[in-house]
DNA sequence: TTGACATATTCCCATACTGGAATATAATAG
DNA sequence: CTATTATATTCCAGTATGGGAATATGTCAA
């Protein structure tokens, strides 16, 4: 087999860089797909299928205004990663590491005791 | 050109669902390459290399006990995307939703005075 | 050293990705 | 309708990928 498919799935989609600087730049507000090209420096068929991938992982919306499409960022679709990453959240906030425990005892300290 | 190289990049890394599981197995503490294979139900050479991207991103650490190599999350590298998320909770915590303001503004509610 | 076990690496293949270029579709103005 | 502008889609090429299989490397015991 071969590489997981892309488009479905939100770690993927802000995988690749280019994604996350136009969910930055999104976040400053609505963009047209020309602004988003121009801003970013792609040409408009890669920003037109970059922001498909974004809109189809739920992570913009889009809306149309005249001949314009103007793509907003939908954060909500994030929060699947930020609560994931959360979930992590106790290997830099605490110490959880053994010789550290082991060196506060030797010392006294007993930050976390046993129970 | 083609698609960006993983192995050098977190968000990559945990764009791989193998990988992911991995983490979170190795969040419930060190387990030998064996283990992982045997937990997740992939094959041992598939296991080592996933953890060693894992590893060359610097999302697990590896020690060596005999013959085996207990490997460990080091959950500290995944801030970095937590933080990055964050950076949109605005998203989701807030509403920022422009009918949502006029309706509270119609209400006399004015949760977010002008300035 | 030899044998057994644990892990890492290499080679191959099928797949899918991203960017470029060209083109198709959509919407508006005249 | 035609021209123009904005956006989306299609086709292509080069590349990186993940899994399978085989093999290499590493470590320990006898």
């Amino acid at each position: 087999m071969a590489r997981a498919a892309t488009t479905s799935d939100v770690f993927n989609a802000v995988a690749e860089p280019q994604r996350r600087r136009i969910l930055t730049l999104l976040s400053k507000g609505e963009r047209s797909v020309n602004d988003v090209a121009g801003s970013l420096h792609v040409r408009q068929p890669q920003a037109s299928k970059h922001l498909r991938v974004l809109k189809h992982v739920g992570l913009v919306k889009v809306r149309s205004d005249g001949q314009q499409r103007l793509y907003a960022i939908n954060g909500k679709g994030l929060k699947p990663i930020h609560e994931w990453a959360k979930g992590f959240e106790q290997f830099w906030n605490e110490s959880f590491d053994r010789l550290d425990d082991y060196l506060n005892e030797l010392q006294g300290k007993k930050k976390r005791p046993k129970s």
